[in-house]
DNA sequence: TCCAACGGTTGTAGGGCTACAACGATTGGA
DNA sequence: TCCAATCGTTGTAGCCCTACAACCGTTGGA
């Protein structure tokens, strides 16, 4: 029995996870870069992506909801970023309490600079043998829409 | 020409960064649980994995490089972790003015539960089909010793 | 109709982190 | 020997974010 045949599922998954891990955690943290890029916090940023992102037309509510953060900082971020012109407050036709969130073009450019940003692979990536490339790009697609 | 065949290398590298940076940023994000778990900020657990992981004996100078943070907020990171009994600081016996950081045995011990936390693998990472997964493991480990 | 619940807002308090200035002790090179 | 540079420390100022309380207008069910 070799040494690669001792090594069981849950050894192969724990080492991989923890390379990915130190991989997009600590070796490439692109949050600086896109915080410099755009001039306002990183949660900021997320807080456009997410309205950018919004199939539906989304709540103030809705967006704390998702980014974990209270109503009265949800306020406070909506506020800065419909001062910087990148998104829209109007009132929700459904429900006269709730106030709808949307992107502005402005809004819209900055999102896609910052994904732009955040999804410029590593050259390690990039220098991956054809086969395993493109093993880890139907991989990292199974993972992302199954969990 | 099929669809897939169109598919050139840069495209695939992009997909596949994106939707591991997705999965690893936005829905597998162990950070609140870590904090929780030690009772203490994800910055201070972070200095004290560095220094648990030091090979060599690490002064505030080399630990404050590591981490990107400025030497006066070091001394206050360290001051709370050895208020916390996890970490030491002695003189260095080479060069007096600056001081060396280790870590203690409550020290190693917290730093192993948070990376056992950070570590620990989600579901569809467990549940990857074994070619896939033994895939994965060899990837992953290429591009962390690479990058 | 009445009222508890909800959504957004305003305000307050505080922790966490960054950035900068200045200092004493120490080092190493001119 | 002298002096600029380094290391750790203390102190200050400020931004970012969390958490909580309180309020007003609105909603939906009893």
């Amino acid at each position: 029995m070799t040494d690669l045949a001792t090594d069981n599922r849950s050894e192969m998954a724990a080492r991989a996870w923890h390379n990915l891990r130190v991989l997009l955690h600590e070796r490439v943290d692109r949050r600086r870069e896109v915080t410099e890029a755009l001039g306002m916090s990183f949660t900021r940023t997320k807080a456009l992506r997410r309205i950018a992102a919004a199939a539906e037309p989304m709540t103030l509510r809705d967006l704390a909801d998702v980014l974990l953060t209270d109503r009265p900082y949800t306020t406070l971020m909506v506020d800065d970023l419909v001062g910087r012109g990148l998104v829209e407050r109007s009132p929700n036709p459904t429900d006269r309490r709730s106030k709808i969130v949307t992107v502005t073009e402005a809004g819209r450019a900055a999102a896609v600079e910052a994904e732009r940003i955040l999804d410029n692979p590593p050259p390690s990536v990039l220098d991956l043998p054809a086969e395993e490339l493109a093993v880890l790009d139907r991989v990292a697609a199974r993972l992302v829409t199954e969990d």
